[in-house]
DNA sequence: TAGGTTTACTCAAACGTTTGAGCTAATTTC
DNA sequence: GAAATTAGCTCAAACGTTTGAGTAAACCTA
């Protein structure tokens, strides 16, 4: 393993030397630092970061904590913030603390820690309070993504707000017996608002509510299933589904399918995020979209530049292809 | 930040002690220890990885690089590849590498060998010769997945004779007119492994190659799409079209739909992957399963046994749901 | 009870880098 | 031409941990 001090001997110089030349740090001409570059170079010198890190206390790592990679929008999330990273240099500590599962997150909040990453991106991971006290203690900065989290900066879009363009959106199409579907009633975030802002939408709309419509679920293709099942099964169908999400949108159109309900002829499925599996799906799903690449580059530059002070609202798209 | 030292001195011991009790290296008795690890966990007490990598000269990091994640296999390795190294208390640094970008997989490397990882696991990574020169220089392991790279262990699917199992697969349910797609025929791994066994399995069942029926693509969606135009625009259609990924395949049933083509009943489909999307999409379709889950498990577990002598070929099943 | 062994520690060096302070010789300033 | 400045280096400490070698006391053993 070859170290500065290697080099220094070479070149004739200390260690110190070397460092400033490799830093770019000044004080040393212009012959010192050709002759120590190349001796680097020839010897594939290769810096060792551990070393680094510690006396400088930190490590340009940045962590982050998504629940798992099957959540289709962990992908893009992930791509957007290692390509911004790689801009920056700065490299990637990726966990998975599952879904409600606090003493793996406390594991990935100790990996964090004891790797003294410069900042946290969490996607989509809930705190809970024991959790959320021990990020405190440990003080690192963290930003979330697609929820909130207490007393740290996220970045979202207005669920409520979507939800309620999106319903009123299928209302102004001449759509009146609207379906919410795979919605967690449990989840204090993204489900409760969207269900806020479906019931907004149709109250102004002077529809009035029926809680049937409303089917519970985990914005899986498997929800998206017996939601559509739930509903269709009768005969006093919905005349649009409204799916939490693009995964539970596609289940109702495979529901749909194979019980020949065509779409959009017969029901307009709306989806949700915008996920690579709206455009797959056949017809192709009208959704809202959620800027994802914007907001892993927002949260590693946000990361960068210490400005974790106020939550960021992304803004949504309402993306009209076939299924509507 | 709180050291050893603190908890050195608070203990009445030197730091080497507390090293000692914290790693259960042995060589105190009871009541220290429990003092130890008493006022360890009331501090807060985090370890500097840095510090301890220093003199370790490891990292208990495994480096993952992977193209990107829109490759929808890329998700469930990582999955699986997170999943074990927190069962065995490793972390993961991940690196995209781009597609046939010689640079940033340069940069890669140089990011792994930094950071000292016990071993690179890449997913899909194609090396070219200089590259493949500095990884034997920089001299960490490295274990390849889904694609081979020479003087180092891969674990894939043997896709000549998957493919072959395959096609054989559709002529055994008597279609004839079988047509390979959205294969690259410059992929000197896949793709043309994938065209040997598709028409190994044509001649082996005496039916006549038509090299119109194999179509080159990327194994995007978008190349199953142009693909299945191509071939069922004229009036001499294939029976069934074997893509080269699940998104692919995806992009058939997508054209199919639009065009009024009944699949199964006037065109089969097959896929390849087993990806998410493969269940998510109308008809289900019926595909070639890789066992991404175990790739990544076995990956990770022969970097830590230093297991990396020979290429492992796991089995691949052909998955019957709706398609054919 | 003398000898040896074990237990439970301490000491100090080492890992590779960074960085403020110090030093010398060359250059500038008035 | 003496004093001040600057360029280009060196010195040595520091970061927090680990670990082999050393040591003193306690415990055996015959």
């Amino acid at each position: 393993m070859v170290t500065i001090k290697d080099i220094a001997k070479l070149a004739g110089v200390t260690p110190s030397t070397v460092s400033r030349v490799l830093n770019h740090a000044g004080g040393y001409n212009d012959k010192t630092k050709t002759k120590i570059e190349q001796i680097a170079a020839s010897l594939h010198y290769q810096k060792n970061e551990a070393a680094s890190n510690l006396v400088a206390k930190t490590s340009n790592l940045i962590g982050v904590i998504i629940t798992d990679s099957k959540s289709s929008f962990a992908s893009p999330i992930i791509d957007s913030v290692e390509d911004t990273a790689y801009a920056h240099d700065i490299r990637i500590l990726l966990a998975h603390c599952g879904l409600n599962d606090p003493k793996r997150l406390r594991f990935c909040l100790d990996l964090m820690a004891g790797q003294k990453v410069s900042g946290i991106i969490s996607v989509a991971v809930q705190f809970d309070d024991d959790n959320l006290n021990y990020l405190e203690s440990i003080n690192i900065p963290l930003i979330s993504l697609n929820v909130t989290v207490p007393h740290h900066p996220s970045i979202e879009i207005d669920d409520v707000q979507a939800a309620h363009d999106a319903t009123t959106f299928l209302i102004n199409r001449h759509y009146r017996k609207i379906a919410l579907v795979a919605v967690d009633h449990s989840d204090p975030q993204t489900g409760i608002k969207r269900i806020t802002g479906y019931k907004k939408a149709l109250a102004e709309a002077h529809i009035s509510l029926d809680p049937d419509l409303i089917v519970k679920g985990d914005f899986s293709f498997e929800a998206g299933v017996k939601a559509a099942k739930h509903l269709l099964s009768g005969d006093d169908w919905p005349d649009a589904i409204f799916a939490a999400s693009d995964d539970a949108a596609a289940g109702v159109l495979s529901y749909a399918y194979t019980h020949h309900i065509k779409v959009p002829g017969k029901l307009a499925v709306l989806g949700f995020d915008d996920s690579h599996v709206a455009q797959i799906v056949t017809p192709a799903l009208t959704t809202v979209k959620q800027p994802f690449s914007e907001m892993g580059r927002l949260a590693v530059q946000k990361i960068m530049a210490h400005d974790l002070a106020e939550n960021v609202t992304v803004p949504y798209e309402i993306l009209t292809r076939d299924s509507v």
